[in-house]
RNA sequence: GGAGGGAUACCCAAGCGGUCAACGGGGGCAGACUGUAAAUCUGCUGGCUCAGCCUUCGGAGGUUCGAAUCCUCCUCCCUCCA
C-alpha cells in the first residue's frame, strides 16, 4: 500500500470536495482497506462517460488497496429522488431488478476490478425493516435540517408541495451507509445534501461518520451542459469504437483537458507534459488522439482503439470511404429510382423533403460525386456508395423490380 | 365554489380575419474555413408524385368567400378571491 500523502494525492485527483479531509487522512493511517460506497439507479444501467467519472474513482481505490461496494438502490428506486414530481415510481420486479443488475455489471466491470468489487441491493436491509423501525429511523432527523437542502426549501417557500415520502430518500439512502458500515461514500457533487445525512445518521447509529467524496459532473460534448442521454450530448460505453474516437475528436481543445482530468488514466503529470507540447507547437488534434484512444481502448480494446484512429485518419484526413456501411437493397418497380427517394428509403435522409434539401445544400455525393440535380436517377442494376453530410453512408444496391 | 390569464412547430416566443407552412431567438442539420476541432460566416429546419399540391397553431363543432386569428362546448396549466 502506498504511503498516506501519496495515496492522499490520487484521491483528491479531480473532485470537487473532500469531507472532511482529515477524517479521511485518520482514516488512511489506520492502513486498513477503506469500505468504499458508491449508488446507483437501479433504472438505467446504461451508462455513458459522465457516469464513469465516478467509476472511475472507485477503481482508483480499488487500486490502492480499498474495498469497493457498488450499491444498487432497487429500494430507493421506489421512491425516486425528490424532483418535484412528488410521485413514487412504481417498484421494479425482481426481475427487471436482476436484468438491470447484470447490465450494470457487463458495463463496470470494464473499469472495475470483479474480484474486489462487492455489489449490493439496499432493498436486502429495507425489506426487511418495520414500519417501527422505519419511524426509528425517521426519529434521527429533523424536518428543519431535511429543509436545508436546496430544492426542498425553495420548494417550501415557494409554496410548493413537498410529499412526506420525499423526506425519505435521503433517510434511506443514508440508513444505507449505517448497513453498509461505508468510511467513504462517492458521488456526484448534485448529491452532496444526501451523502451528508448518511454522515449524520451514522452518528446518530453510533458509527464513525463516513468521509464524503464529491465528483463534478462532466461536460457533455458541447462543452457546457452536463452529459445526459436525454440532451443527446453523450458518449455511451456501449458505443461503437468509431462513435467513441469521433465523437472525442468533436470536442473542443479547451474540454479535452478537462476530460482527460476526469476520464483519462493518465498521471497528472504526464498530462501536464501534453500541455507543454501543444505550446511549443504540437498540433492539440494528435493529443486528442491519445485521449480517443484510451477511451477506446478501455471499452474495446487495445487494437479496436488502433483500429478506430488508423480508420479515423484514413477518413477525415485521407477523405477514404468507410470500410464498413449499411447495405440497402431497394426494388425499382418503376425503372429507375429517383435518388431523392433512395435516400429516404435507405434511412440517409427522414424524408424526401430532407433529401431535396440536403441535395440544394450540396451535402450528397453519390460513389464520390456531389449531386447537384435533384432528378437524378439510379439505373436498376447498380450498386452506388450514397453519403448525406460528412458521417452518414450507404452502399445501395437497386434492383429490377 | 367565484373572477381572470394561458395552451402556436424540438424548446422559448411573436402573430389577433386574407399577403401564414406561420416573425425572432435557442437547439439541430448542412455548406465554407479547419484539425470531422472550437470560434466565425452562410443556408436549411411539416410532408409529398416538390415552379405545384396536401396536412398543421390544445380537442370537437360553428360563423365566414376565407380562421392560428371571431363564436360555442370540452381538456389541461397558471394567478387572484372564497
Amino acid at each position: 500500500m502506498l504511503s498516506v500523502e501519496e495515496q492522499l494525492k490520487e484521491i483528491v485527483r479531480g473532485a470537487d470536495e473532500v469531507l472532511r479531509e482529515e477524517e479521511l487522512v485518520e482514516k488512511l493511517k489506520r492502513g486498513r482497506p477503506l469500505r468504499i460506497k458508491a449508488g446507483f439507479d437501479p433504472t438505467a444501467p446504461d451508462l455513458h462517460l459522465g457516469h464513469t467519472v465516478l467509476i472511475n474513482k472507485m477503481r482508483q481505490f480499488q487500486e490502492l488497496g480499498h474495498e469497493v461496494m457498488f450499491l444498487i438502490g432497487d429500494f430507493t428506486g421506489m421512491i425516486g429522488d425528490p424532483t418535484g414530481k412528488s410521485v413514487t415510481r412504481p417498484a421494479l420486479t425482481p426481475e427487471d431488478v436482476a436484468r438491470n443488475a447484470k447490465t450494470y455489471k457487463e458495463q463496470i466491470f470494464k473499469i472495475l476490478d470483479p474480484e474486489r468489487t462487492q455489489v449490493m441491493f439496499n432493498s436486502s436491509w429495507m425489506g426487511k425493516m418495520s414500519a417501527a423501525d422505519l419511524i426509528q429511523l425517521a426519529a434521527k432527523h429533523t424536518v428543519a435540517r431535511m429543509l436545508e437542502r436546496d430544492d426542498f426549501s425553495k420548494r417550501y417557500k415557494g409554496g410548493q408541495p413537498i410529499a412526506i415520502h420525499e423526506f425519505l430518500y435521503p433517510l434511506v439512502q443514508g440508513y444505507d451507509s449505517v448497513a453498509m458500515e461505508a468510511d467513504v461514500e462517492l458521488g456526484g457533487t448534485d448529491q452532496k445534501f444526501n451523502l451528508l445525512v448518511g454522515r449524520q445518521l451514522q452518528q446518530a447509529y453510533g458509527q464513525e461518520a463516513q468521509v464524503v467524496l464529491t465528483m463534478p459532473l462532466l461536460e457533455g460534448l458541447d462543452g457546457v451542459q452536463k452529459m445526459s442521454k436525454s440532451l443527446g450530448n453523450y458518449i455511451g460505453i456501449d458505443e461503437a469504437p468509431g462513435e467513441i474516437f469521433g465523437k472525442v475528436m468533436s470536442i473542443s481543445d479547451d474540454l479535452m483537458w478537462r476530460y482527460f482530468e476526469l476520464l483519462s488514466f493518465r498521471p497528472l503529470a504526464e498530462i501536464e507534459g501534453f500541455k507543454q507540447q501543444i505550446s511549443e507547437g504540437e498540433n492539440p488534434r494528435d493529443i486528442k488522439f491519445l485521449l480517443g484512444q484510451e477511451l477506446v481502448a478501455r471499452f474495446h480494446g487495445e487494437s479496436a482503439a488502433t483500429a478506430a484512429r488508423d480508420e479515423f485518419v484514413a477518413r477525415f484526413q485521407k477523405g477514404a470511404t468507410p470500410d464498413e456501411m449499411p447495405e440497402v437493397d431497394l426494388d425499382c418497380p418503376d425503372g429507375a429510382m429517383p435518388i431523392v427517394l433512395a435516400l429516404k428509403a435507405a434511412g440517409l435522409t427522414s424524408s424526401t423533403s430532407e433529401a431535396i434539401r440536403m441535395i440544394k445544400q450540396g451535402a450528397v455525393r453519390v460513389d464520390g460525386d456531389k449531386v447537384s440535380d435533384r432528378d437524378l436517377v439510379l439505373e436498376p442494376g447498380s450498386t452506388h456508395v450514397c453519403q448525406v453530410g460528412k458521417r452518414k453512408f450507404a452502399r445501395i444496391s437497386l434492383k429490377a423490380g
